[in-house]
RNA sequence: GUCCCCUUCGUCUAGAGGCCUAGGACACCGGGUUUUCAUCUCGGCAACAGGGGUUCGAAACCCCUAGGGGACGCCA
């Protein structure tokens, strides 16, 4: 009886292999209808992607993360892996980043084959250099009709949108100068009144791409707003200069994060316009706070430098980032990029946003000081680490004045070379102020620091004036807090130095640290806080 | 609010219809090694979001629901 069952099974099993196997020819067969131009591998076409941040800010894991990926797919092709410079926002972008980014990225080795730095045969490569060609490409738009100028004032724009978010619509540009003659566009123009440019977009009917990773996406066209394409300071946006610099760099591999699905339509649409080749999409899960908000620095620290300055290798980072998401088909946790590159596979990817978990970079981290560090290797990356002169620089100057002898260096200085310091509730007892008033002045500082227009002596000195003068402290008594939080003691070197040559991903880390040993600020709290925050940061310590 | 994406241990993940009584790793707990601790090592705890379908057979394919996330800027 068991053996006709089983011969049964059997039976079945043959059938459905043979019907699944005709299945997937015929899958296959339909899929190519849709596959994208490029073809991974193919002699055809070379692979090249690329990884394009703005240099608005500190440099961040996430840029990182898809910049390995992308460098990746493009390696594991024989391909280029191209380095752009989007800092077409004139008011954010700045030279330092740039320079930071840059650097951070050297620093874990995810280097470039063409780049504003190195150059290449697409140049250049910042968009800020590249005014002329957009402006070459939008004529191209307006001429045929797919743009069109908008003189449209920001207030209106924003009661357009208030208007439609009550009326539970999709907030968008309501085509408002779309029906202006040529000949007003021509006399506003020339009256010098400021204008922007939008695209056209269709009003019904969908957008259907392919991902990569996710197959086949539709938006309604309805969804789409008239995206602003250049801006009234003459300069791109994102959106189109992001679809012009892929083209003409040749672009084939567009791998990015998962918060470009919804405009990727826009894209679409000016490949179109252009009669360019689409590239094909891959997007990639977005790195996760442990809430499973998208990584964002004020709950996680998401500077690479950061991760430099706490003492993690740049070999165990990068191996980090490239298990979110991904694995190596065997199953080993520890590989270098080489390996990574050896075995990558980008279809196996996986989608689920993968929750940044420092406990377990901490355990990768350790095992590459124990493993792949014999005594001298640690001994030089330890000192590099340590005793790295832009560092000290900042330092010595601090203790020299205060130490008799080299013994009392450590003592003193220490916490410099410290990741989270050992701290208790004891630790913030003072004769005037309470654990809780302790716990609001590291708050209110760490809102405030996350406020600098730049991390410098002079703006966090202010900073904490200001404090002390809302709060209607001696500055002595406002700095405590901040003292036991940053130095670890009451009695330290100067507190304000001492953040200011830890940088802010260190000192928000350890203010963190202290109010959490505070008992923390629960929801309830902030909410609270947060209103009394509004009242000092609009405090005038001048004033009073 | 509208649209889009996603969903396997607390966390990172393996999984391509039968190899699944769901595997590995971090974290956690316990044993061994170690003068302590850490390392190392052995073991334990712990998950297919829910409901329908398709199938001889579903973690896997389809639908619905729920939950999470993202987008809706003259930011990128």
């Amino acid at each position: 009886m068991q053996a006709i069952t089983r011969t049964g099974q059997l039976l079945h099993v043959i059938i459905r292999v043979i019907v699944d196997w005709q299945m997937h020819s015929l899958k296959s067969s339909v899929s190519v209808c849709q596959k994208p131009l490029y073809f991974p591998g193919s002699i055809m076409t070379q692979v090249r992607t690329r990884i394009a941040p703005s240099p608005t800010g500190d440099p961040h894991v996430g840029t990182a993360y898809i910049a390995l990926f992308n460098r990746n797919f493009a390696k594991q092709h024989n391909g280029q892996f191209v380095l752009r410079i989007e800092d077409t926002d004139q008011t954010r972008s700045t030279a330092k980043s740039e320079t930071d980014i840059l650097n951070a990225l050297k620093w874990l080795g995810l280097d470039w084959d063409e780049g504003p730095d190195n150059g290449g045969p697409h140049g250049p490569y910042r968009q800020s250099q590249r005014s002329d060609i957009y402006r070459e490409h939008i004529n191209q738009l307006l001429d045929n009709g797919q743009a069109f100028h908008c003189f449209c004032t920001a207030d209106r724009l924003n009661e357009v949108r208030a208007e439609q978010m009550a009326n539970k619509q999709t907030p968008g540009y309501d085509g408002h100068c779309l029906s202006l003659s040529k000949e007003e566009v021509k006399t506003r123009l020339d009256n010098g009144e400021s204008s922007v440019i939008r695209m056209r977009v269709p009003t019904d009917g969908e957008c259907v791409f392919n991902d990569r990773l996710r197959g086949e996406i539709r938006i309604n066209w309805s969804q789409i707003d008239m995206q602003v394409l250049m801006k009234s300071d003459n300069l791109p946006t994102y959106h189109f200069a992001n679809v012009v610099d892929d083209h003409l760099m040749e672009i084939t591999h567009v791998i990015r994060g998962e918060e470009w699905i919804n405009s990727t339509p826009k894209h679409i649409l000016l490949y179109q316009h252009f009669g360019w080749d689409v590239p094909e999409f891959c997007h990639m899960p977005l790195l996760r706070n442990p809430d499973k908000s998208k990584l964002s620095k004020r709950k996680n620290p998401t500077s690479i430098n950061y991760y430099r300055d706490m003492g993690y290798v740049p070999e165990a980072v990068v191996n980090y980032l490239g298990m979110m998401g991904w694995t190596m088909p065997d199953g080993r946790e520890m590989f270098s990029v080489d390996e990574m590159i050896d075995h990558f596979d980008i279809d196996r990817v996986s989608l689920g946003g993968p929750v940044f978990d420092v406990e377990k970079l901490n355990w990768l981290n350790g095992k590459y000081l124990r493993e792949r560090f014999d005594d001298e290797a640690f001994m030089q990356a330890y000192a590099e680490w340590a005793f790295n002169p832009d560092k000290l620089k900042m330092v010595v100057p601090l203790i020299k004045e205060r130490v008799e002898r080299f013994s009392d260096v450590i003592p003193l200085a220490g916490f410099f070379l410290s990741g989270s310091l050992p701290l208790s509730e004891a630790d913030f007892e003072h004769k005037s102020l309470q654990l809780e008033d302790s716990r609001r002045l590291l708050q209110f500082a760490l809102w405030t620091f996350e406020g600098l227009p730049a991390w410098e002596r002079e703006h966090i000195s202010g900073a904490c004036q200001k404090l002390a003068g809302f709060e209607s402290l001696k500055i002595r008594e406002a700095l405590f807090p901040l003292f036991v939080a940053v130095t670890g003691k009451a009695v330290s070197v100067s507190v304000i130095d001492s953040m200011t040559a830890l940088g802010l991903d260190v000192t928000r880390a350890r203010l963190r640290d202290a109010i959490n040993v505070l008992g923390g600020v629960s929801k309830k709290e902030a909410k609270r806080l947060e209103k009394q925050y509004r009242d000092f940061d609009s405090f005038d310590p001048e004033a009073s």
